[in-house]
DNA sequence: AGCATATATCTACATTTGTAGAGATACAAG
DNA sequence: CTTGTATCTCTACAAATGTAGATATATGCT
């Protein structure tokens, strides 16, 4: 089941903090942006119901939760459809966009290059 | 003024052909899926109202459109909010992704390494 | 035990999006 | 010049999404 942009956006914190409650992923969100409460209860009801997470203990009343889907099951997919969407299905205008354009570190272009090199190695 | 799927879609058509009317447009997308003239229209006129086509020309009763937003200048913050939304913020985990999973060809793969020479030629 | 508060549950609502029908009408073909 | 048809215009609607209020209530503290 995909998932809109805010569910994404939940996900992403719990999948950086394996477990977490309603409350303090609002605590999380809210340090970014005005938020409610109940606005975001909502999305984790709705990742719930969709099966993205469970409950996974409670704590006073308080119930904390975990993710079902793992990051990659998730991202993997996403990652397609964009390029799909974006840029026809071709990966390569994607790429070169970002080794060209995006924020990338010395650590990262030479971690970057031997992919290449051992991508290239496994097609020869 | 951000773009539905849909109305990337059709921009996407646009961009190629640069002008079209919504009988070609319709004619092309439902080579792929069934969907009515009147919706393909529908996402047309939105996209007229939303400034990214303009009427062109007309021929008989028919309307062409063309492309007013050009392609790279929708794609790049959409690269961008993907990194952000997916990868939170970091590009060099997307541009692992391509280069190990996704298809590339040798062509793709030698182009992509210049790229990286470059900027790493770039960055010292 | 009583009470304040944090948390949960349930309901609501405007907007966006994909989808398309109904009806109007200009043009092409006879 | 009539008429069929392609195209346009206008309206509608259900589902998904972001947003949050109202209400209930379990807990922890005094």
């Amino acid at each position: 089941m995909s998932l809109s942009d805010f569910e994404l956006e939940v996900m992403q914190l719990f999948w950086v903090h394996k477990e977490a409650s309603a409350p303090q992923i609002h605590k999380l969100i809210e340090q970014k942006r005005a938020v409610k409460y109940t606005t975001v209860k909502t999305i984790i009801d709705r990742l719930e119901k969709k099966h993205s997470l469970k409950r996974s203990r409670t704590e006073g009343r308080t119930i904390f939760y975990a993710p079902i889907s793992e990051k990659q099951t998730v991202s993997t997919p996403l990652i397609k459809e964009f390029i799909n969407k974006v840029f026809l299905g071709k990966s390569r205008p994607l790429a070169a966009h970002i080794l060209e354009e995006e924020e990338l570190t010395l650590e990262d272009i030479e971690y970057l290059e031997t992919l290449l090199k051992e991508r290239k190695k496994d097609l020869k």
